[in-house]
RNA sequence: GUGGGUGUAGCUCAGGUGGUAGAGCACCAGGUUGUGGCCCUGGUUGUCGUGGGUUCAAAUCCCAUCACUCACCCCA
């Protein structure tokens, strides 16, 4: 038996309406909120990402999926989204053409990792980007809007942590002073913090050896060494945040493992997945732009882990599957003829409807409507046929009425749009 | 890449110290000769993850391998 990869799995009917419900929330409120959907390809010479990601970061260095065109051009899996879309904004001169973009995309990224819960070598992310605004207005704002988005979700047990980086003009100050004291500890580092310290110092900050934890415990923090400018744009964004009423907290810790973060990052992190916390993650991105050949243009984005947030939705799958309005059932080769003409005809105009292709007696096909949860079932027989009438039974009510051969659909049409006004004035009161 | 746990029917799982497989649910049929959910009766389904070894005999013991899973690492 072939098998799917490791770390890759299918979606199911059952489940996928559970995305497709994520999807729909996301894409209605993304649009409410101004930004407009871009759908980047998912492959990209690989330099894109050593350039934008960072050639130390463990993403680039072991995860991605590399491999050589018949060409002989290196190409890769995305293993992230940003990326892509700022080097499509820089592509198609988006910035020409209107300063202020807003943008959106959703779909599949690909690790090479080992596979834990909420973690898969093919998952998805719901990508948000902005770019053209430097105002720290538009970072509480993405953070409102990343949080408006799970609470329409019901996702419960999440918080918004929060950090400053600072900007070029800052950091080197925060890193000699890092550097000094990873140097004196050093003893007392793990072995990948003794290489992180050379290489990406910042890194060291959020590592979860106890050891190092204690090492680091008087690190000095990022926040303490922000220029004048960096410390006001990180207060107007806690300010903002509370004029929203989000509440947050703010974390030193919170390094981001892509170099190309600048000033304000961000992770909404769960108690609910294990060692897997977070379930979104962004921040400024304000050099990117022009590291990856385009203007000096302000950025700023987040990115949303569908497969963990889905875990937490905790919502009741059934409440968005489809269920067909009604089965026919019908008896003998005459009426499954009549039935088949029939059920074309009501899918074609929007109303889900099943039958029996095999055949089967009269109450295997009402158990089978009845498993399907369907609202009516239509049956024709023999003596209806000879009656010129069918039986139209609810399958709530039990209730059962004959309607002329001649006019199966629209009665059908007529019965289901009273059953849906009565569904709906019953919603509305609720 | 590293470590722990698991792998038996479509699903959830039983199968002390070796004797070639079972339950519940699901599915199908019947009871009710044309009416669903409850009930009763019967039925179908397995290369016991895969490959090798020990043995008269392996789901059971040994080795390898693969997959799943959790954790490290890292991240969404």
């Amino acid at each position: 038996m072939i098998q799917s990869l490791k770390g890759f799995r299918d979606i199911l009917p059952g489940d996928v309406e559970v995305w497709q419900h994520m999807e729909m929330t996301a894409r209605d409120l993304f649009e409410d909120f101004g930004f407009k959907e871009i759908r980047p390809p998912v492959m990209e010479k690989t330099e894109l990402f050593k350039r934008s990601i960072g050639e130390e970061t463990d993403i680039v260095g072991k995860e991605m999926y590399t491999f050589k065109s018949r060409g002989g051009k290196s190409i890769t899996l995305r293993p992230e989204a940003t990326a892509s879309v700022v080097r499509s904004y820089i592509q198609h001169k988006m910035y020409a053409v209107e300063p202020v973009r807003k943008l959106y995309t959703i779909g599949p990224m690909f690790r090479s990792e080992n596979p834990q819960q909420g973690r898969y070598r093919q998952f998805y992310q719901i990508n948000a980007e902005v770019f053209g605004i430097a105002s720290p207005l538009i970072d509480a704002q993405l953070i409102f809007m990343l949080m408006t988005f799970f609470s329409r979700l019901q996702v419960k047990d999440i918080g918004a942590h929060i950090n400053s980086l600072g900007c070029k003009k800052c950091r080197p100050e925060f890193h000699k002073a890092l550097s000094v004291l990873l140097s004196k500890v050093g003893d007392s580092l793990c072995d990948d913090c003794n290489k992180r310290s050379l290489k990406n110092p910042l890194r060291t900050l959020d590592c979860k050896v106890t050891s190092c934890r204690n090492a680091l415990a008087e690190a000095p923090a990022i926040v303490d060494f922000l220029c004048e400018e960096c410390t006001e744009h990180f207060d107007a964004v806690k300010r903002f945040l509370d004029r929203q009423g989000i509440s947050f907290e703010v974390d030193k810790q919170l390094v981001r493992g892509l170099d190309y973060y600048t000033r304000t990052t961000f992770e909404i992190q769960t108690g609910l997945l294990g060692a897997q916390n977070a379930v979104a993650g962004g921040g400024r991105y304000d050099g990117l732009v022009k590291a990856l050949g385009g203007p000096e243009q302000p950025a700023i984005g987040f990115a949303v882990g569908c497969d963990r947030l889905i875990e937490i939705m905790t919502l009741d799958k059934k409440a968005y599957m489809k269920n067909p309005s009604v089965f026919v059932a019908a008896l003998g080769t005459q009426s499954m003829d009549m039935a088949y003409g029939w059920v074309c005809e009501l899918n074609n105009i929007g109303i889900p409807t099943e039958m029996d292709y095999s055949g089967r007696s009269l109450k295997s096909q009402m158990k089978r409507a009845d498993r399907m949860n369907a609202a009516y079932v239509l049956i024709v027989g023999e003596e209806e046929i000879k009656k010129g009438e069918a039986v139209l039974r609810d399958m709530n009510t039990k209730e059962q009425a004959l309607i002329p051969l001649n006019s199966i659909v629209d009665n059908l049409q007529k019965a289901l749009k009273i059953r849906n006004t009565k569904h709906e004035t019953r919603n509305n009161i609720k």
